[in-house]
RNA sequence: GGAGGGAUACCCGAGUGGCCAAAGGGGGCGGACUGUAAAUCCGCUGGCGACGCCUACGGUGGUUCGAAUCCACCUCCCUCCA
């Protein structure tokens, strides 16, 4: 439904935008001529391996090129590896990735199905888990798939070949995540695959093994990676640099202001809805003196955070910030904790103890080390005392660093 | 199947009988500076109402006044030969 309404230019244009590459673009060409004879929309998939459970940032990126081709009214296969995410994918890992249980894997998937629809439009994505069609494979069917391709090519594979040369373990099974993604494509005849660069060769093995299934292979399509909080490393969640979609407007509005400067342009360009012409004043007006970065980059954190918010969130977050940060306020928001009545002496509780009891500290150790450092207020009056105790009356507030509060009732 | 090497805190990695709660780096946390950050500088980075005690160097036993360090066995990993 929806049919193809675009002409081909237009739809060339959408597609190239903030691509990596297009392999080979000719073919796309055909593909989507084709397709706009016939009014039959092109297959696009794109594969998601459920290891960790949490759509972030880093995701949005290749899932708004896929939302772009369903916009196109092409139709969208969201492939939720189930069945690879079982073995894990060892694409830019410099070691063998933890073999994920089957209850494990599906509890994942069902929470990216709940978040992938923040971006893309349900009744338009067809999501298929791969075990549907890997899981009856034969062991005879399985040794055919693996005939198709060669040990040599496989190492091919930059980290392959990086673990190969510096003789760090490869386990075979390894050897066939990329055969059982290439095989998603043959089960689902698939016209274009999307993936990061860093799944280059995962999608390349697609065209190979569509041609040996006797299919016309698919177009392979990638994205940036988008750098992580730490301005280094591709965003993950095992690395803990991520910014996860579903997290809270304030914490979100928050992750995205610590980022450093030189990362606003990248985030500008792969995560928010600018154009590419809009991105370019913005930066220009920052080199040019017109804009504070400060500023700019809180644009940044209120546009992310309004596509996945709203409007109202984005511009609370944004006045709670500054009211924290800028004008070291306390935070409206701030979470109470009861003092137990057993933990008291005397009607007072020692210090450490009490931040143990918020949460403010994992042990009487580290409170102590944090107040020693001069890291812990009272009714903000900084406290350096590790043997103090006070008389917890209600809306006191014991603060920790600059965003830990709690307030006592 | 045979020979050798290794496992140290969140990670990497030094330490080969007491001076070791364990060098150094990374990361993290706190402070200063800022624009919130980045960069830079300083401090902290096992637990315990604590100038002391407890638990810790893959596991289990042993030698010793004393073990991360020496011995035995076990587990896991790697290398070379086949």
């Amino acid at each position: 439904m929806g049919g193809i309404i675009l002409d081909l230019a237009t739809q060339l244009e959408v597609i190239r935008r903030g691509v990596v590459e297009i392999i080979p673009e000719e073919e796309l060409l055909a593909k989507l001529r084709r397709s706009l004879a016939t009014g039959k929309p092109l297959r696009v998939k794109l594969g998601l391996d459920p290891t960790a459970p949490d759509i972030h940032l880093g995701h949005t990126v290749v899932l708004q090129k896929l939302k772009q081709f369903q916009d196109l009214g092409h139709q969208v296969f969201l492939v939720l590896g189930d069945y690879t995410g079982r073995i894990g994918d060892p694409s830019g890992k410099s070691e063998t990735r933890k073999q994920l249980t089957e209850e494990e894997v599906l509890a994942n998937a069902r929470t990216y199905e709940e978040q992938i629809f923040k971006i893309l439009s349900p009744h338009k994505t067809t999501i298929v888990f791969n075990s549907q069609w890997l899981a009856p494979l034969n062991f005879a069917q399985v040794l055919e798939l693996s005939s198709k391709y060669t040990v040599a090519r496989m190492l091919e594979r930059d980290d392959f070949e990086k673990r190969f040369r510096s003789q760090l373990p490869i386990s075979i099974h390894e050897f066939f995540y990329p055969l059982m993604q290439g095989y998603d494509s043959v089960a689902l005849e698939a016209d274009v695959e999307l993936g990061g660069t860093d799944q280059k060769f995962n999608l390349l093995m697609g065209r190979t093994l569509q041609k040996e299934y006797g299919q016309e292979p698919q177009i392979a399509i990638t994205t940036p990676l988008l750098e992580g909080l730490d301005g280094v490393q591709k965003m993950s969640k095992s690395l803990g640099n991520y910014v996860g979609i579903t997290e809270p407007a304030g914490k979100m509005y928050g992750k995205i202001m610590s980022l450093a400067d030189e990362l606003m342009s990248r985030y500008f360009e792969l995560v928010t809805p600018l154009s590419l012409d809009e991105v370019k004043v913005v930066l220009s007006d920052i080199t040019e003196g017109r804009l504070h970065p400060r500023d700019a980059k809180m644009m940044l954190a209120r546009t992310i955070v309004e596509a996945f918010h709203g409007i109202e969130a984005a511009l609370q977050a944004e006045a709670e910030f500054k009211k924290v940060f800028q004008q070291h306020e306390l935070p409206t928001d701030i979470s109470t904790f009861l003092v137990p009545y057993e933990a008291l002496a005397n009607g007072r509780i020692w210090l450490p103890k009490l931040m143990v009891l918020a949460g403010l500290a994992s042990s009487t150790s580290e409170a102590r080390r944090l107040i020693k450092g001069g890291g812990v207020k009272v009714d903000e009056e900084k406290v350096t005392d590790a043997d103090t105790e006070i008389e917890p009356v209600s809306d006191l507030i014991i603060q920790v660093g600059r965003r830990k509060f709690v307030r006592l009732v």
